[in-house]
DNA sequence: CGGAATCCGAAACGATACTG
DNA sequence: CAGTATCGTTTCGGATTCCG
């Protein structure tokens, strides 16, 4: 069954605060997963093969990759480019539409930085 | 029991793509709920009262909108006040953090009306 | 009015074994 | 190497009831 999203039929409200023309429920959903983030970072250095990306996401399953890669990929945010060889081989590398993200992740990042530094101050007060 | 992080243990790669030092894991899990980035932006906008966030956010409970409220508030984006009246009233608004946070949102705010243009674009194709 | 407490179902995550 | 398939566990959202 299909998920059901925001109810439509509340409207009397100002559209300048509707909810559903916010544009943000979206990327949220895009985004949502526990480790999105991060591979988008790390593919977004470089083109990233499926082991090499299990590797530097320490304790992530290859099931649980696999499945946050193909989201990724659903959602046209990364490529996904099998080369036909034995052992078979498969890179995955940002779309245009990834790189065009890249942006909100690197202010996320600083962000991230600028309060962990926050919480380090809090510490020493203590 | 405390839920295992990031396993410390791997620790002969490149910083530079150490996940562990890339500081997005945590604005991740603050921003994770269904509802929380859609909280900020309406408190964003000014105050906000329990109820007038209920009726703002089609569908959702009174104990989910609750609970994301104290994880913003736990998490220090947002501030609870609470004036001592019979009816009870409580104003939630953006802490000083929850404000330097405002870019981010309004960035992916904007990523989202893009993206949704081009879905549009897309559909007028087929 | 603004919650707290409880319970439930669904979804997300995760471990393991197997495969082309 | 890069998955798939299955299953168990955990987390999360949501509904409901009760309260000061």
């Amino acid at each position: 069954m299909a998920k059901m999203e925001y109810t439509p039929t509340t409207d009397n409200i100002d559209s300048s605060e509707n909810v559903r023309t916010c544009a943000i429920a979206k990327p949220q959903n895009m985004i949502a997963g526990k480790w999105k983030l991060t591979i988008l970072w790390l593919i977004s250095m470089q083109t990233r093969r499926f082991n090499e990306l299990q590797r530097l996401l320490p304790g992530i399953s290859k099931g649980i990759l696999t499945r946050q890669l193909r989201e990724l990929e659903t959602d046209g945010l990364i490529h996904r480019e099998v080369y036909k060889e034995v052992p078979p081989k498969v890179e995955y590398s940002l779309t245009a539409l990834g790189d065009s993200f890249m942006p909100i992740l690197t202010s996320i990042a600083e962000w991230g930085k600028r309060f962990e530094q926050h919480e380090e101050d809090k510490q020493l007060e203590s």
